[in-house]
RNA sequence: GCUGAAGUGGUGGAAUUGGUAGACACGUUGGACUUAAAAUCCAAUGUCCCUUGGGACGUACGGGUUCAAGUCCCGUCUUCAGUACCA
């Protein structure tokens, strides 16, 4: 009997669905086990080979687990909203929803065909309403939230309500906007309910401000900034802007603490923990006011001006020789002088035609200019001169920078620009060529009472003196900033949000969820307003609680909804909750408590490193408000988390003659000019030779080469090979659905683990595939012959137990290692030496079923029930190792000379070092290689190498 | 620039605490079977020297520690990824 893997794997597939094999419950006396995949969007190009890498470990760890007692939670669904479908929908008109789905249908069934365990009852679509209005009850939450730093939580908006009505918000220590006043309560209850609600929006963490936003014009919405790489859009690369405009955000940055914190309670990649760490790029300083100095442009109320800065270094405060304001900080126009108007305004335009961009690709060229207005020192009173430069940047801190040149480079290549002092206040240090921006081993000098101390120490103490004078504070500074939540854009969650005068109201959370509207087209309105603005049913009836038509609009009862959507990372931010509830429980609250206490978060979540700052940042902020608001019980929603590589192309090329329509073989290009062309490499086989025939018949570019001569080396077109990203430009994607068809899902399985480890970038060449194919076909025959089973009830072998053993140990240690290549080199190995050792044993063939089966469940299943089990493999639990099979009684030693391996020697396992050396140095080799030397020493360590020096 | 990861045959990669470098595959070469091809099986395959026994060199490069270094230490180079005037 052959090893038919496409009937085998056909057939367990509609087992596995029929039975339901792998729907988890949410009740058991097994420990819980919780493996996630970074679920993906469903593009309507389908899948290529990279794609499925990190499922296929996760799914290999989930059956794993599974043998190993625990009761395992495998699903998967949708990132279903998002940016290429809506483009879709505005190039075709096609609905989204409908792409969507067809694209969806594509996945699933170019998932399911690869054998995966997961439990597909509790799949889930973020464009689902049933699923985005727990999308929307979030966003309500957030807004219905603020941060107290005295509890450290985010806690009801009633609380700080109550305080305000009590005390006013004099004793509140909040997380809030910058520019709060006081008030009193009795200020609270005279105030307007509108100015109350716009007081409130400042402490909301989620909150709606005129913000200034990177807009990308191309794609007509507003980006977060892990949404743009290199100033421009990720996706599609596209330019980016800085725009001001109305938004809602989120308050993230009330959490940069615990995000950071958080960093050292769990099991991630260091490089990840490292992204993120500078993303949330804490510092810590001091915040310095410096008073203005009164000159002749300025009035009397001006006179009070101050400029507050943030500074790493409080201990160079004696080092100031002048300060910088970014350009656009607010105080400019205020404080220039007359005299310098024109220079400065000059500037200031000149910057602000610059792009970002261009900003960034150059930042040696050092720009500026003076105000004509001082500062005064707070401690010397000394008046410093106050510019303003492109170098500072109006998005970090307060925008203004004190100036110490001889201590940052930055500041210190701007004063040798501009001829400003560079005084020194460093003890023996040499600042003629570059600032000293150590703070190790160093004095501070000519700095009146911080003279001879370090770092630490003068830091202390400076901030202990300005705190005397009023003029500043120990301060710590994030780099994170407030994220922007609002997105131009239809295919998106709609916001639970309507506008009575202007001001937000939430939609109570009984009434979501609130449906996507249909629009005409999916393009912005004539108006600029975003899509959402076409719709004709799209205002709330405040009595009815429905949305209605907009002709109904009459701002008492009626009024518009929110036009923008939620951006991408609304819907995954929370998903892993959705999937711990069984799907015929999910209508009453976004995960029942039991099952939230029952899964609490996911030991193992695989994807792509791409999300280090975005998804998993997000994901881990949501968590923890949940938590505050006592939702869930977990602070951290993915305790492991690994990294998959991604999976590269081996693009093919054939070398054309620049000057007709030659190809030359690639061993005989040599210094001729040749063009080299992509061709699709499903045309090149294992030995890098072109089919040209198949080339030449092809639908798209068959015509191209129809009349080109190809000339030959040896019979054959090599082709070149280079390795690259694998795209649909490059001709080189390799879709699952071929390598199934032709090898089957368990060799595409054992040869995506084959290829390298897990977490490297590693080229895809169909070529190999034939090894680990050949393997399972030699796999197959150690249980079947041509007369069927061989499998028999013979007692093992010590031989057959050994191979078995010590594949098990091998085994169980590469998976807990998530080292699943070495996994398969392993299965190979057994294989081979069962084959060898001709071995029957059911005792044996058995065992090793489980083994494999994470690896390869289709062939696993298919012989285990051959051996006759009623029940599937994944019921079966996983072999334990026996170490007694493995102790040997005699060792094959190396012999060393000086280091150099010459010989092998076997002896007795229980032999004495000193019997070893005896025997060693009597050999006849050993005699042979010492050539009448006398060695100096002899090192033995048993069990393990002889070494003679000498 | 900074941070992180990595550099081993023609290729993918292995070597888990320093102890036989190149496991396991792909490819290549030769052979068996076949009219032939495919499939399958067997053998060889780091480089160089050499008649065989064997020898020299070899894990990016240069040093060092050690009886012994791909592995540890110091320095350099290269590649990839992230980040980028963060005060």
């Amino acid at each position: 009997m052959k090893y038919d893997f496409n009937s085998i794997e056909k057939k367990w597939q509609d087992y596995w669905a029929k039975n339901q094999t792998f729907k988890a419950t949410n009740i058991s006396d097994k420990p819980k086990y919780y493996v996630l995949d970074m679920f993906p969007y469903p593009s309507g190009a389908g899948l290529h080979v990279g794609h499925p890498l990190g499922y296929i470990a996760s799914d290999i760890y989930a059956r794993y687990k599974r043998h190993k007692g625990f009761n395992v939670l495998h699903p998967q669904g949708y990132d279903s909203f998002g940016l290429p479908a809506e483009q879709y929908a505005i190039q075709t008109g096609q609905h989204p929803a409908v792409t969507t789905e067809a694209n969806i249908k594509t996945y699933r069934r170019q998932l399911d065909q690869i054998g995966f365990s997961f439990d597909w009852s509790r799949e889930v679509r973020t464009s689902n309403p049933e699923y985005y209005k727990w999308t929307q009850w979030i966003f309500i939450q957030l807004f219905e939230s603020w941060y107290n730093n005295d509890s450290n939580k985010a806690e009801h908006i009633d609380t700080l309500i109550e305080a305000f009505t009590s005390e006013g918000n004099k004793n509140i220590n909040a997380v809030c906007d910058d520019n709060i006043e006081l008030f009193s309560a009795e200020d609270w209850a005279n105030y307007s309910s509108e100015e109350q609600q716009d007081i409130l929006l400042k402490y909301r963490l989620t909150y709606l401000a005129e913000t200034e936003v990177n807009w990308c014009p191309a794609l007509g919405t507003v980006l977060a900034n892990d949404e743009i790489v290199n100033g421009v859009s990720e996706r599609g690369s596209h330019p980016v802007v800085r725009k001001k405009m109305t938004q809602w955000s989120m308050r993230i940055s009330a959490y940069a603490e615990r995000l950071l914190q958080g960093l050292d309670t769990i099991d991630w990649t260091d490089s990840l923990k490292e992204s993120q760490k500078n993303w949330i790029g804490k510092s810590v300083g001091a915040s310095v006011s410096f008073n203005v100095l009164p000159n002749v442009t300025l009035s009397e109320v001006e006179e009070s001006l101050k400029i507050d800065v943030f500074t790493t270094r409080p201990d160079t405060i004696f080092g100031v020789s002048f300060m910088t304001l970014a350009p656009e900080h607010e105080l400019v126009s205020q404080i220039t002088t007359a005299a310098q108007k024109a220079e400065v305004e000059a500037y200031i335009e000149a910057t602000a035609k610059r792009s970002e961009r261009d900003r960034m690709a150059d930042v040696k060229t050092i720009s500026g200019a003076f105000t004509g207005a001082y500062a005064e020192h707070p401690f010397s009173k000394e008046p410093i001169p106050i510019w303003i430069g492109d170098y500072v940047l109006a998005g970090y801190g307060t925008g203004a920078v004190m100036s110490v040149p001889c201590g940052d480079q930055r500041d210190y290549d701007f004063a040798k620009h501009f001829n400003i002092p560079i005084p020194n206040i460093f003890e023996g240090v040499d600042i003629s060529k570059e600032a000293f921006a150590s703070k190790d081993n160093v004095k501070i000098a000519n700095s009146d009472f911080l003279n001879g101390m370090n770092y630490k120490k003068a830091s202390k103490r400076a901030i202990y003196d300005l705190e005397q004078l009023g003029q500043g504070e120990g301060k710590t500074n994030y780099r994170l900033r407030d994220a922007v939540f609002s997105r131009q854009r239809y295919w998106g969650e709609p916001f639970p949000v309507y506008y009575v005068n202007g001001m937000p109201q939430m939609i109570d959370a009984e009434h979501l969820p609130i449906k996507l509207p249909e629009v005409e087209k999916y393009l912005p309105t004539e108006t600029g307003e975003p899509p959402l603005g076409r719709a004709d049913v799209w205002a709330w009836d405040v009595n009815q609680n429905s949305v209605v038509s907009n002709d109904l609009i009459d701002h008492k009862t009626v009024f518009p909804l929110e036009l923008n959507t939620m951006p991408g990372w609304a819907g995954s931010s929370w998903y892993f909750f959705r999937y711990m509830e069984d799907a015929a429980n999910r209508d009453g609250v976004f995960a029942s408590e039991d099952a939230l206490n029952y899964w609490e978060n996911v030991d193992l979540y695989i994807g792509g490193s791409e999300h280090a700052t975005g998804h998993l940042l997000y994901s881990r902020f949501w968590v923890k408000l949940l938590k505050d608001r006592g939702f869930v019980n977990v602070e951290e929603p993915f305790k492991k988390l690994i990294n998959q590589g991604m999976i590269l192309g081996t693009s093919a090329f054939v070398y054309r003659d620049e000057s007709n329509n030659t190809y030359y073989s690639k061993g005989l290009v040599g210094d001729k000019n040749v063009l080299p062309i992509h061709v699709k490499v499903q045309y090149v086989n294992a030995s890098d030779e072109l089919d040209i025939e198949g080339l030449k018949s092809d639908g798209e570019f068959g015509e191209d080469f129809k009349d080109a001569e190809f000339i030959l080396e040896d019979g054959a077109y090599k082709v070149g090979r280079d390795v690259e990203k694998m795209s649909k430009s490059k001709y080189n994607v390799v879709n699952p659905d071929d390598i199934v068809a032709d090898y089957g899902a368990d060799s595409l399985r054992l040869y995506e683990m084959f290829l390298g480890p897990l977490e490297q970038y590693k080229p895809w060449n169909t070529a190999g595939i034939t090894g680990v194919h050949n393997f399972l076909k030699k796999f197959w025959k150690l249980y079947i012959g041509d007369n069927g089973l061989k499998v028999n009830n013979a007692q093992p072998t010590a031989d057959n137990l050994k191979t078995l053993h010590k594949t098990i140990k091998k085994v169980e240690e590469d998976i807990e290692n998530f080292s699943f290549n070495t996994s398969v080199s392993t299965f190979m190995i057994a294989v081979n030496e069962l084959t060898s050792q001709k071995c029957t044993s059911k005792d044996v063939l058995e065992p090793l079923l489980v083994l494999i089966s994470p690896y390869a469940p289709h062939i696993a299943e298919e012989l285990w029930s051959q051996l006759g089990n009623a029940n599937s493999i994944s019921t079966a639990s996983f072999p334990i190792f026996d170490a007694s099979h493995l102790v040997e009684s005699s060792k094959k030693y190396p012999i060393s000379f000086n280091g150099k391996m010459r010989f092998t020697l076997e002896l007795p396992m229980d032999m004495s070092k000193d019997e070893i050396e005896k025997t060693v140095m009597a050999h006849e080799k050993t005699i042979a290689q010492l050539d009448g030397r006398t060695p100096k020493k002899v090192i033995v360590v048993p069990g393990k190498i002889v070494n003679i020096v000498g």
